[in-house]
DNA sequence: TCCATTTGGATAGAAATCTAAGTAATATTG
DNA sequence: CAATATTACTTAGATTTCTATCCAAATGGA
């Protein structure tokens, strides 16, 4: 059955497919979306959502930060931060406030409430990701960070 | 400079850091971007956004699908793919039918101009994907996949 | 046969992103 | 010092994705 055309139209010159199993691209964003899903679900009764994560990451780390260092170590484009910042400050995660110096800069700051859900929110990452690598040998895993590392790189060097 | 507090903010109990550099959800999350940002740059001229794409590399491979098989293989939830096909009909790359047998059912058809875009899009895909993995080795990438995939794997049997 | 269930799609509304184009404050330079 | 450029953030508008509902067609029992 379905025998209806199958040479021609899976494209005239040979080597035309390429099935995402063998493609980089598709491992990645499975992974990708299996990561994000099962971070969303566990951080969801915490009332935080995924992209207010990245910006909480960060600031646990280094509080009052401007818009833009945010911006860059979390890796988003400065509207997202906007939002994401919006969002963040009507959950009363962080307030922000006007630099004295530089009037233009806004530094942004942890509540109370955000410092204390680090204790609650960095151990549901790290056990996501022990989740991930079970099965997975140090030694395995050390190889696939070292290689997708590097396709990132390499990608990332294509893009200016 | 900026000594202030340092020892408490970063978290009362021991062990409560998670450098995100450790972690494979940061390591996939920059993989993808890269991958994604790079496909959409290299795709955009040719009139294809990247929500447009998965479903053109499925329908290449199988015409005729319908909407619910195809969120299936795109691995898509549903009202998704209404908004990717919307746009991709007005885009002129498909159309759409009812079943004869069941009129429930919408059966999506790539146009000829969709079928042509093939060859020149498969390349571009495959092109990435080389360019990623200059410098890796091909025992290394097939740990890389094996592992990535376990992961993904074990991501998804918690989601349930 | 008729009603309840299942199935295939569509709509509504939210979230997370981006690019492009503003606005306001600061810095530079002729 | 005034005109210009740069910097920091914001707004506008588009895309991609989700969950939660809803509608309409088909199916299966009672």
């Amino acid at each position: 059955m379905k025998a209806t055309r199958k040479k021609k139209s899976n494209g005239s010159a040979r080597g035309i497919e390429f099935p995402p199993h063998d493609s980089a691209g598709y491992l990645v964003r499975d992974a990708h979306r299996a990561f994000q899903h099962l971070l969303e679900k566990r951080i969801a009764p915490y009332g935080v959502t995924r992209g207010q994560w990245y910006f909480l990451r960060v600031l646990w780390t280094q509080d009052g930060l401007s818009q833009r260092e945010l911006s860059e170590r979390v890796g988003m484009m400065e509207p997202t931060t906007v939002i994401a910042l919006q969002s963040m400050e009507k959950a009363g995660l962080v307030r922000r406030s006007r630099s004295a110096d530089d009037k233009r800069r806004a530094q942004v700051w942890l509540t109370p409430k955000a410092k204390r859900l680090k204790q609650r929110l960095l151990p549901v990452a790290r056990h996501i990701t022990m989740q991930a690598r079970e099965g997975v040998t140090r030694a395995e895993f050390e190889l696939f960070r070292d290689v997708i590392a590097r396709m990132t790189t390499n990608l990332d060097r294509l893009k200016r």
